[in-house]
DNA sequence: GAGTACATGTAAAACGTTACATGATTGC
DNA sequence: GCAATCATGTAACGTTTTACATGTACTC
């Protein structure tokens, strides 16, 4: 039964918010989710036929002419209650941590300084650039309106994602402050 | 010459720091890379011997009684220069965010407000615990005191990842706050 | 005419961890 | 006597992405 495996829950948990295909609930997943998920179409197609050999999703095949078949997929209620068994359990497995970002800068007392800051503000630049995705987002959910409770989980990740961001931005310039300080640091101490 | 392999520059990086075994390895990133990299025995010693193939690093084998032999590798000049070219190219590839702790959040308005609670709460429990490390970790890494600019860099990082579960345990009990909040919004409205 | 959106699916390749095998020594 | 530390290495397994195959319709 593979509890292992977190795209199923990916997918249970996307088609609670209602019945989608495989090409939908990608879109969904990377609009919605794409700050602390993803999946590729090579885990969802194979898992979503799996999902319903178990019974956690029903399938239904649209005609369409021109078009591929779409195939929407449904949640059960056993669906349902699978995924709300994972929701409630706690979690133990805290899998790789892996940050290049930081694998180099731990290392990079053997490169010039100027070219650490530099990577430091390319790094700022990128954290910025997702921060503003994130306002855009704050925004566009706030505009869909849902249910009340919904908005608020969204709310909830999103923010989230975006006071880590926030701190690291903030590290970003802290960061480059003491790597120019580091350049010359014998002026403070000769006044 | 598999630039992609992050393993192998993690590798180098540990070398740069002094020559070592493959279980040396392992511990030096257990202790000061583990916040933000893991490497397993599956990784190491292969990637190894692709080190001393290429002429990144050579090895020495001495000769121990009881215990295998020790394969103790140096980085070399080019394994220097590799390495250092690496460092100061620009990071293009964001690969796969994870976040199990949101997946489930995302999901749980279908799960009581209770349990979702507990959740946020375990979670906070475990940023308590890795802030705790992380201090642990600062003054280890201070009482080291070797070279200034590689202790330098030793903390920029640890700040970097100190700072983000610092914001994230605050936002853990700004969570709780607002989802205690929801389980009676009327209130409020009523006085 | 090129590119993108729609729509599904698979095979190969890369990546990465876990478990196993081996085996002496030291500390509880 | 058992667990941990030291020390190396591989095979199996699972996961995940990438690339490919297929094909229409619409927009620039």
């Amino acid at each position: 039964m593979s509890r292992e495996n977190k795209s199923f829950y990916a997918l249970l948990g996307v088609l609670l918010l209602g019945p989608a295909t495989g090409y939908e609930i990608k879109q969904t997943i990377e609009k919605w989710l794409s700050h602390f998920w993803c999946e590729s179409y090579g885990q969802i197609y194979p898992n979503l036929k799996r999902l319903v050999e178990e019974n956690l999703a029903t399938v239904k095949t649209e005609v369409q002419v021109g078009k591929p078949n779409k195939n929407i997929y449904s949640i059960t209620d056993r669906g349902r209650q699978v995924l709300t068994e994972w929701l409630m359990k706690p979690i133990v497995s805290h899998p790789p941590v892996k940050n290049e970002f930081l694998l180099k800068l731990f290392f990079s007392q053997s490169i010039p300084l100027e070219e650490s800051i530099e990577q430091v503000k390319q790094h700022k630049q990128k954290m910025l650039e997702i921060s503003m995705f994130f306002e855009h987002l704050k925004i566009d959910a706030a505009a869909q309106c849902q249910e009340e409770t919904e908005t608020l989980y969204r709310s909830l990740t999103l923010d989230y994602s975006y006071r880590a961001v926030k701190g690291i931005i903030e590290w970003c310039d802290d960061c480059i402050h003491r790597l120019e300080k580091s350049k010359s640091p014998v002026k403070e101490e000769v006044r």
